[in-house]
RNA sequence: GCCGGGGUGGCGGAAUGGUAGACGCAGCGGACUUAAAAUCCGCUGGGGGGUAGCCCCCGUACGGGUUCGAGUCCCGUCCCCGGCACCA
């Protein structure tokens, strides 16, 4: 017998496959779009990367033999830093360091086995993408929702470029964790996402995606209810308005705050007080995030020297300015509530500023003076004539009393910006713009698209240097302008990478398209991506900006479905044991040569055996020293990658595919270990030896199987078939691979138990047929190959087994018996037998017997299939 | 602090309110082998009892509750992971 050679199969069966082009999508029939994210090609990929791969595989393998025609496509996020700087450490133009990391990526996607539609391979940094970028941002501009403004923004040193808030994490740049955000004030282009808040919120709802993405999405768009108040200034006619969600409190309003970077602050600041304000201002101008965040909750602010009137009750309140207010939320001026709203308090605290009860706590009064904010709703007081409303209803009473005054309107606020695109680096897409001297900003034609990035050889060219590289290229900047014919320059900057990504899915579905970036129909055809599959780290960046385009392009009329992924999967991460370095043991204490933060707030180089163990660590013995060990997500900086080629070379394709999918429940973390490598190389060599051992008799079964005339082992064979069928489909539906997975080596056992005893039969070939039917997703190369031991097709064109419901029904089923709910026996009874029989039955299990001693049977519960209880007294 | 998700053997993890621990890893015992590997068979939550077939008690973070019956539902508490965090 042939031994179990993956390197002798996989090769074969890929190249087949390809040739076949099975997965060549087309637009007929049912469709099921299954997408996983596209890569940032970033090098030779290691098994932590093909995780995602390989469960969108698994999955559109089994979609296509269920008989779906399937969009499974792959692509490559082209443009980006990583590139650019690779660029400048090797001195490779940024081209041909991406166009080699794709050419290592495929292959070791190929190796695996990954099957997409490669005609559909679409690379962002080509033109013929890019120029749909500029497209899109152009019907964007006619529409109203690209703009340029001046600001403060977020600047990356690390990066030389200003990025969106949706990248700024912590008040550090989201690619370097170590590098605190700066502010510059400049003047760039934004996309007008805000104007889809309400929509981007409301569709969240018939989304199925984890809760906690969605849960995510709306913290990050931040609907919150409330009013714009405007506040009367004292000698002046202008007026200062703020956002309040609880206009119910407005009588306790004691004094104002304005934002530093509010324009009225300065405006308003009296002579005597204008220096102190201007340091003030300056000072949080120049703070990071970080900084802010560093002086804890001390608040600080200064008396700009004017007063303004409360509306409600007329009063002189002073007006301050504090970096507890952000500019950039509601009016970047609020109503300062001390009585209840602590971070008044400890405002108005801190300054002496007045404060006033104005909510009563119901049942057990406030103390006075009160010595904190009271948030919860309460019953108004010293309110006028609101005194004694509920104040959940006094929101709305106080809102109409200024509405019909004039002094105030409902109004929503979301935390949700605009999204900044652009972007001061050489390797992205060039936003279509030209600033013209006379004429202003003007866009470029639609039929001169696309506005080609020029070809910068030298590596110099490319350095960031605070400012687009392409500033330094007269030869791409100078044109003229499209309205005019006058001289003119073009926009310098190019465009967040995030933009070339929030569309891709729609390319996909007419990759070679010239004239529009896709076919509507054929994007009718497809949309939406039914399963759509990749990490949560883009939960509010790609997932975010992709449906705002979605939508944007739905407006337009291009695309039929208001939601680009109907349902989503974020899987979890691959870790492997990681050696951390040498260290030294004292008695309880573990000693690391340099301080450590793993698993740490604050860096130490001192554990104790305890927190070692705590952190999943371990201690293990390497070249005479002992070494501190850990799981860590796997990562070419760390050097912890399993590199797909060497593995697949050395061990097989399907054995990496069971072993990343057996290990752990697709969303969970999963640790890559040599024993789950043994465990997954087991299960296929049983699998081989399976039907190898019984090659010769399979194939001299001839008689076809009469399923409804199957007796004994054969009978139970067929039912475990079924059920296993049935757990397997389930199991693929939901995407639970691992426990389908499961079910599989538990038939596997079902098949070694039956031959132990019982001869090749058709039942068993039909077994065995089906059970690679169930496996090919999966393990695929080694399916195909014994499949064909038999059969002269592929398995692509054997389909997926087909349910015998009649085969789940049990003619005998064991029910547990429970005396007073504890199991005391198990009965094999017909299926529907009636409660009598399963009485008789029970009572003859001696252990039954020997609970029921001497008492009186009070009730009986009778689940038929499940469970009979007998509740006793006495 | 707020939001989301969790807490089950030595480990990864299974369990539509109905026999907790499927499947695998690790471990233990046996067969085969000169030996090892591989393979095959068996055992494997904790405690106790019995010559044995087996039986009993405890057990799904903790405390209550609903129910004939709770890992699963409800209330409260603790802990862990993830996200957000001066958003008015």
């Amino acid at each position: 017998m042939e031994r179990y050679d993956p390197h002798a199969i996989e090769p074969k069966w890929q190249r087949f496959w390809k040739e076949k082009g099975f997965m060549r999508a087309k637009e007929e029939g049912q469709k099921q779009y299954v997408l996983v994210m596209f890569p940032y090609p970033s090098g030779d990929l290691h098994m932590g990367h093909l995780k995602n791969y390989t469960m969108g595989d698994v999955l559109a393998r089994f979609r296509r033999v269920q008989g779906y025609e399937v969009l499974h496509p792959m692509g490559w996020d082209a443009f980006g830093l990583p590139a650019e700087n690779a660029a400048l450490k090797f001195g490779v133009h940024p081209r041909d360091w991406t166009y080699e990391n794709i050419r290592q990526a495929k292959e070791s996607l190929e190796l695996m086995g990954i099957l997409y539609d490669w005609d559909r391979e679409v690379t962002t940094c080509e033109p013929d993408y890019y120029r749909f970028n500029q497209w899109i941002f152009l019907k964007m501009w006619e529409k109203g929702l690209v703009y340029r403004a001046k600001g403060l923004v977020n600047w990356c040193p690390k990066c030389q470029t200003v990025l969106a808030n949706e990248q700024v994490v912590e008040g550090r740049c989201w690619r370097h964790p170590d590098t605190p955000v700066e502010k510059r004030e400049l003047e760039q282009w934004y996309l007008r996402i805000t104007a889809y808040a309400e929509r981007l919120l409301r569709d969240l709802e018939g989304l199925r995606w984890p809760e906690k993405v969605k849960a995510m999405q709306r913290a990050w768009i931040g609907r919150s209810e409330g009013a714009e108040i405007h506040f009367p200034l004292e000698g002046r006619e202008e007026k200062v308005t703020v956002f309040t969600t609880r206009p119910d409190t407005l009588f306790g309003a004691t004094f104002l705050v304005l934002a530093p970077e509010h324009p009225l602050t300065l405006a308003l600041a009296s002579p005597e007080r204008r220096a102190e304000v201007e340091a003030y201002v300056e000072a949080s101008r120049r703070k990071t995030e970080i900084e802010r965040q560093a002086e804890g909750r001390e608040k600080t602010g200064v008396f700009l020297g004017a007063y303004a009137l409360n509306p409600a009750t007329g009063e002189r309140i002073p007006i301050w300015t504090a970096d507890y207010v952000l500019y950039g939320y509601g009016t970047g001026a609020i109503m300062g509530v001390p009585g209840h709203d602590q971070r008044d308090f400890e405002f108005a605290s801190r300054f002496g500023l007045p404060i006033r009860k104005v909510i009563e706590r119901p049942g057990d009064p406030l103390p006075e003076p009160l010595e904190r904010a009271y948030e919860e709703p309460g019953i108004m007081v010293h309110s006028g004539p609101f005194d004694g409303t509920p104040s959940e209803e006094g929101k709305a009473k106080v809102v109409a009393w200024l509405e019909e005054r004039g002094l105030g309107q409902r109004k929503v606020t979301y935390r949700l910006r605009d999204w900044l695109i652009s972007r001061q680096r050489y390797w992205g897409t060039p936003i279509p713009m030209v600033h013209c001297p006379r004429c202003g900003v003007v866009p470029v034609p639609e039929e001169e698209l696309p506005v080609l990035l020029p070809d910068l050889k030298e590596v110099e060219d490319i350095r960031p240097k605070g400012k687009s590289p392409l500033e330094a290229h007269p030869e791409f900047y100078e044109t003229t302008c499209p309205k005019c014919g006058g001289p003119a320059k073009r926009d310098t900057d190019t465009m967040d990478t995030f933009f070339d990504s929030s569309w891709y899915y729609l390319r996909y579905t007419d990759p070679h398209n010239e004239i529009l970036p896709f076919d509507p129909e054929k994007a009718r055809f497809w949309m939406p991506v039914d399963q759509y599959i990749g990490g949560v780290e883009h939960a509010v960046l790609h997932l975010l900006y992709s449906r705002f385009f979605t939508k944007f392009l739905y407006d337009l009329g291009l695309v039929s479905v208001e939601e680009p992924f109907q349902g989503l999967f974020t899987q979890g991460m691959v870790l492997a044991w990681t050696d951390f370095g040498p260290v030294e043991v004292k008695g309880e204490k573990v000693y690391l040569p340099e301080p450590t933060r793993i698993m740490l707030e604050v860096p130490r180089n001192e554990l104790t055996l305890e927190e070692i163990q705590k952190m999943g660590a371990e201690l293990r013995e390497k070249e005479g020293r002992t070494h501190l060990f850990k799981p860590a997500v796997m990562s070419k900086s760390k050097g912890n990658g399993v590199m797909v080629g060497p593995f697949v070379r050395e061990q097989g394709a399907d054995i990496a595919r069971i072993t990343i999918l057996f290990a752990a429940p697709p969303e969970n973390e999963m640790v890559w270990t040599e024993e789950g490598v043994q465990g997954a190389w087991r299960f296929l060599n049983r699998v081989w030896r399976r039907v190898a051992e019984d090659r010769e008799a399979l194939l001299q079964v001839t008689e076809p199987l009469e399923a409804g005339n199957l007796k004994g082992a054969d009978r139970a064979l067929y039912a475990k078939l079924h059920e296993t069928l049935k757990k397997v489909t389930d199991d693929l539906e939901a995407l639970r691979f691992n426990t389908a997975i499961a079910a599989l080596m538990e038939f596997l056992n079902a098949l070694y138990e039956y031959r132990r005893e019982n001869p090749v039969t058709p039942a068993y070939r039909r077994a065995i047929l089906d059970y690679l039917r169930m496996l090919f997703p999966f393990a695929p190369h080694l399916a195909e190959e014994l499949w064909h031991w038999f059969a002269p097709n592929s398995l692509f064109e054997a389909g997926w087994p087909e349910l015998d419901e009649k085969a789940l029904e049990k003619e005998v089923v064991e029910v547990a018996v429970q005396v007073n709910g504890r199991l005391r026996g198990t009965i094999q009874i017909p299926k529907d037998a009636p409660l009598e029989v399963a009485r008789a039955e029970a009572l003859k299990v001696r252990n039954v017997q020997a609970h029921l001693e001497g008492k009186e049977v009070v009730k009986e519960i009778y689940v038929p299939g499940k469970v009979l209880n007998l509740v006793v007294r006495g």
